[in-house]
DNA sequence: AATCAAACAGACAGACCTGTCTACCCTTTT
DNA sequence: AAAAGGGTAGACAGGTCTGTCTGTTTGATT
């Protein structure tokens, strides 16, 4: 006997276009901005459907910041090796093509947190971990010594910095300069 | 004659209430969570009286961003002020004061940025040049030097980055300490 | 051929949002 | 005394939002 015979397909097309449909709007327009309605309709599917595979929109948001997640941080790792290079500036030159992209409009995960505020705990968790992952790859790509941990954190900050920066001032080389700095004194101690 | 018979008093009691009220809930909540019924039942006013002084919401928006601009500063300023002691770290001590507050919620210019996305032009602008003001305060808190002005804009940055990290971990001090650990290495070339 | 899950189609409820409007009151100024 | 500005009180319009519901069609498995 089957008892899980109420879920939806955990995977189908129906359920895939709707998770991209929700990333993008989500993410260039804001979860707020973007009402269910939007979705549906971008995705070119039914209320019914929807419901069937997100029970409620939080969980729509919830399911986006993961596949977000995945996303930014394949990116990122692979920016990262294929800027190695430049030693300990590879973060610089990733964000580069980064915040240069016309989609550019911040963290997915920054923003979520400051559009709902406390509101939704779980949505704060998820963006923890996913600096937390951002920090380990920033680590990763630091010489391993003693200060490696603390220079990463540091300059994972600074990174959020960066990001908030280039959003606002729609200038990337405004944020990448002052981010240069900081790492290079960082680094050259 | 007086042809400015169909403005309203520039200052009043309601007026006054309205905008302190409109900043609390604006900071602690949100500027999209936040409705304009709300605004007014906790001012104690009309929407008649609201919509005299504020002919819309983002007028008040706006009169909040600057409301909040002058308050922020007057504090930063005197902080710094008061940490002068502590060199160049004086900004990490005042901005201790101010993570630890329990009404803590971020940059209300970042936030009101991320919130409302580009929608709103005049929110961006009158952001940047908070973080212009913000920036030349630091400047000022360090010694005159060739290199003041591009450690003034670095420091900023790496303090929004601090912001925001204190505000999705609720820590002070892990937003603290990695924000020491750049001023340190900027200033102590 | 029968069955069943998933998708389509779209009306509907209930809440909340911004902004308008009518009517009355009180205080200050002229 | 009268006029006028600022306030109170609250109904109302028109839109948007999330989420529910009824019923139909399609397509794959059995």
């Amino acid at each position: 006997m089957n008892d899980m015979a109420s879920k939806p397909a955990p995977t189908s097309a129906a359920r895939e276009r709707i998770l991209r449909t929700a990333h993008d709007l989500f993410y260039g327009e804001g979860v707020r901005a973007t009402g269910i309605d939007r979705v549906i309709a971008d995705a070119g599917v039914t209320k019914a459907t929807f419901y069937r595979h997100f029970p409620s929109k939080n969980d729509l948001v919830e399911a986006f910041l993961h596949f977000r997640h995945e996303r930014w941080m394949t990116w990122f790792d692979d920016a990262l090796a294929r800027h190695a290079s430049e030693g300990p500036m590879a973060v610089v030159h990733a964000l580069r093509e980064w915040f240069t992209q016309s989609t550019f409009r911040g963290c997915a995960f920054i923003n979520t947190v400051v559009e709902l505020g406390g509101s939704v705990p779980a949505f704060e968790a998820i963006s923890r971990g996913h600096k937390q992952d951002m920090t380990d790859s920033i680590r990763r790509s630091l010489p391993a010594d003693a200060s490696s941990e603390a220079n990463a954190s540091a300059i994972a900050l600074a990174v959020d910095g960066a990001i908030i920066r280039a959003q606002y001032t729609h200038d990337a080389e405004a944020a990448l300069l002052p981010l240069s700095r900081l790492i290079q004194a960082l680094v050259s101690r």
